[in-house]
DNA sequence: CTTGATAGGTAACGCAAAGTACCTTATTGT
DNA sequence: ACAATAAGGTACTTTGCGTTACCTATCAAG
C-alpha cells in the first residue's frame, strides 16, 4: 500500500502546479475583466501566462468554471482591502464616514469596476457567479454595515426598523449616479478628496435628511 | 416633372422599407438584450425577423451601430413610461413618493433591467452607447427631480448645497442591493406592495434622516 | 417602356475561438 | 532505477459568426 501526498483539492502536485494555477488566475482577471466574460478568449488568457490550453482545461474545466472560480477569488481579495475595525469604537457619524470611505475606494478601484462589469453582464446566464459575487462582495457588506447599525440602534442612537434596509439605502448613496458614469466609463473616478466630499454629503443625508429642521 | 415622395432622412421610400427598419430594432432588442452585446447575432436578429443580413448592413451599417441605435431607441422609450406632471402641485413627501415609484417601476421592468446589463457591460467598450443611455435615462431622470428639488429649496423646505447631487442620492436609494440582486437575477423584482413599502422607506431617510430626534 | 438606382437576397469568405485527441515529460511509490 | 500516472504541450477539428461580393427585383423619372 503507497502513501499518496495530495494537496487540499486531492489532486496530485507536480512541478509548479499551484503556481501555474495561480498565474492562469491572475492572467485570466487581467483578460476578462478587460473584455467581459464573452469577448474574453482561453488564448488570449494562455498567451499571458505561457502553456497550452490544456493546462486551463485540467485546472478548470472550462471557461465558464474558469470565469467562476476568478469571480469567486476576486471578491473575496476585494473584501480584504475593508478593515471594519478602523470604525470601532467610533460614534454613529465618524463610523459612517469610515465605513463609506472605505466602501467608496473600493468602489472606484478600477478592479472592482471591472469586476462589475463583467459580473452585471453575465450574472442572469451563470447564477452561481452572481451568488458569489453577490454574497461576498456587496452582500457581506451591507451585512456587515447593518450589523453597526443595530447596535446603534439598540443603543437608541437612530430610530429605524430595519438595519438591513437602512444599511443598504446608505450604500445605495454610495452607488449612485457618478457611480454609474465611472462604470460606464463617463467620467474618471472620484479621488480621495472628492470622495470624503461624497461621503460626507450621503452621511449628512443618511443621518438628518434634507428636510428643513422644523424647529 | 412629378413630385418625389421622401421620409425625414431624405432616403427614398422603397416596400416597408422603414416597417422592416423598425421590425430589425425590434428582434435585435429581443436578441441583443436577453443575450448581451457580444453573445448576440445577426444572424439570430435576422431569424427573427426574417429576410437577410444585408438589411441590417443597408440599415444600420453593422453590429455596433445596430446596438447604439437600439439603446438609444429603448433609453428614450423608458423615459416614455414616467410622467413627471403627476406629481404637479403635490408637497415634497408625496412628491418624492410618486417619483420613487414611478423610478422604481421602471427599474423593475424586464426590459429596463436587460438594457441595464447589456449597456453596464459593453458601455466602457462603446462610448457612444454609454453616453446615449446615460443621457436618455438616469442622467434625464436625476436632472428632472434636481429641478423640482431645486424649487423646494427655494421655497424653503430643503436645506442641500447641491440639489442636483441630492436628487442622485435619493435615486442612489431606489438602485440599492435589491435591485442589484434583481439585475443579478438573484432575486424577482418588486412587486407593487413592495415597491410602495421600499419607496416610502427611502422617501423617509431622505428627508429626516435614520438619526433619533433630538428634541 | 426604358433606364438608372437601390433595397434586399444568396452564398461564400475568413477568422477566431472552444474544445479535444494524442503525445511528451515529469513525478512518485516500490 | 523503473513503472505507473497524470500534468502539460501540439496541433487539429468544428462551429459560429461578422462581413462582403455579387446578383435580383422593385420603383421613380422621362
Amino acid at each position: 500500500m503507497r502513501k499518496v501526498r495530495r494537496n487540499g483539492g486531492g489532486r496530485r502536485q507536480r512541478r509548479g502546479g499551484a503556481e501555474l494555477r495561480s498565474a492562469i488566475l491572475e492572467a485570466a482577471s487581467e483578460v476578462f475583466l478587460e473584455k467581459g466574460y464573452q469577448g474574453a478568449s482561453i488564448e488570449a488568457v494562455i498567451e499571458k501566462v505561457g502553456g497550452s490550453k490544456r493546462a486551463i482545461y485540467s485546472h478548470f474545466g472550462g471557461k465558464k468554471e474558469l470565469f467562476s472560480a476568478l469571480v469567486s477569488e476576486a471578491s473575496s481579495k476585494v473584501m480584504g482591502s475593508l478593515s471594519p475595525e478602523d470604525a470601532e469604537g467610533k460614534d454613529l457619524r465618524e463610523t459612517l464616514r469610515i465605513v463609506g470611505l472605505q466602501v467608496s475606494r473600493v468602489l472606484m478601484a478600477p478592479t472592482t469596476l471591472a469586476l462589475y462589469r463583467a459580473v452585471m453582464a453575465e450574472g442572469v446566464r451563470q447564477p452561481d457567479v452572481a451568488r458569489a459575487f453577490f454574497e461576498r462582495g456587496p452582500g457581506r457588506v451591507s451585512k456587515g454595515l447593518a450589523d453597526v447599525l443595530e447596535q446603534f440602534r439598540a443603543r437608541g442612537a437612530i430610530s429605524i426598523e430595519n438595519s438591513q434596509r437602512a444599511a443598504e439605502r446608505f450604500l445605495g448613496m454610495l452607488r449612485d449616479d457618478v457611480h454609474l458614469q465611472v462604470v460606464l466609463g463617463l467620467r474618471a473616478p472620484l479621488d480621495e478628496a472628492e470622495m470624503v466630499r461624497s461621503v460626507d454629503q450621503a452621511v449628512g443625508i443618511f443621518l438628518h435628511g434634507v428636510a428643513a429642521a422644523r424647529f
